[in-house]
DNA sequence: ACAAATATATACCAATCGGTATTATTTTGC
DNA sequence: GCAAAATAATACCGATTGGTATATATTTGT
């Protein structure tokens, strides 16, 4: 690995943590710099602008995630437990190494959703690509007789990511942790219903 | 109503959609300007700062949707029907009067939870009147023997919000309606079994 | 170890940021 | 209809924004 390519990862990781919290119109190149103890030269000899910093940190914090939830996931055996392992990781987030600010797919949809499409395209990727994994892990489940044969995966697949989601943006809201259980004890029910 | 209420007003209208679009953070003073035709002069002279319009046009968003699920809550009479308001008006909502840029609820918690405390008090505010609405409806409900007795009305209040918001997070990021069609199917289905 | 290439820091830039003081224009009560 | 009061427009402010050109320092291959 190159010094050039070192530096590239070290403000890659020190800035995802203020992007995923500030987001990308709240974060400014001095809290770049701040972050990473570099300089603008330094930081712009590495990235050809912000965007490029904040797509790269996106990328970052995601791989973030996918690594807590590959790594339980590995730990454990049926399909119905493997999709509990989602409900256990974002009620426990801190618990594990997950990124600051929540989750990045979250905050990122919503601030660019209306303001920077190549930011939008990557959340709505990480959204396409999460459900379509429930989707085939409920299908394999299915084909096992784990679960009954008459579940629409789709649908499943996106009630499971939307209400996580809910509670993850309702718990940060109101730091009521006895809410994001509940929510959580909701979507256990109905992967134990399948 | 004196010139300077109605203008404060004509300035919260035309901004409100502005914010719930581009954020607190994205939204500039020139594009208040920009959005009302008034001059920077005129907008301070009604506010104090960016944050008291932005506050303003939170609850001017706010009022929106609620006025939009009253309304519909008015034309049924159980309460099951009731709850399903807001599964049709989340699911239809563009036949609706909702704020433009989705909901607010959800935009200003993402982006305020890390970064502007009297937002992030607003929006949680909000949402825990929303879910006490919820569960007095359910509890009415229960006492009404139109929802089974053992049903838990906070957890199921809090579920049916967490999902409807990361519907709309998800539709709203992949341009899918199926998909929100699909979800809003499971919380219909949750609420019918109740 | 040394020169060429690469990477970082410094210094600078125009544009825009949120905000204010002052001037000009409308409203308003009488 | 007219003066006082309230409202809006203009002009200005320092600070910060994202970004670049240039100078300095550090890696790198030989």
């Amino acid at each position: 690995m190159s010094k050039a390519e070192r530096t590239k990862q070290f403000i890659v990781e020190k800035t995802a943590p203020i992007f995923n919290k500030k987001g990308y119109a709240g974060t400014s190149l001095n809290d770049m710099i701040e972050a990473t103890g570099l300089t603008k030269g330094s930081i712009y000899g590495n990235f050809v602008n912000k965007d490029d910093v904040a797509l790269a940190a996106f990328d970052f914090n995601l791989k973030k995630v996918d690594a807590v939830i590959r790594q339980e996931m590995a730990t454990v055996n049926t399909y119905r437990e493997k999709l509990l392992v989602y409900t256990k990781v974002y009620e426990n987030f801190y618990e594990f190494p997950f990124p600051e600010g929540g989750c990045p797919v979250l905050n990122t949809a919503i601030e660019a959703d209306d303001t920077h499409p190549e930011l939008k395209k990557k959340a709505a990727d990480a959204i396409i690509y999460w459900k379509e994994k429930v989707v085939r892990m409920i299908q394999k489940g299915i084909a096992n007789n784990e679960f009954a044969a008459n579940t629409d995966p789709e649908q499943v697949a996106l009630t499971i990511i939307a209400t996580i989601e809910g509670a993850v943006m309702i718990t940060k809201l109101t730091g009521k942790l006895n809410y994001r259980r509940a929510i959580m004890k909701s979507i256990d029910r109905l992967i134990h219903d399948l």
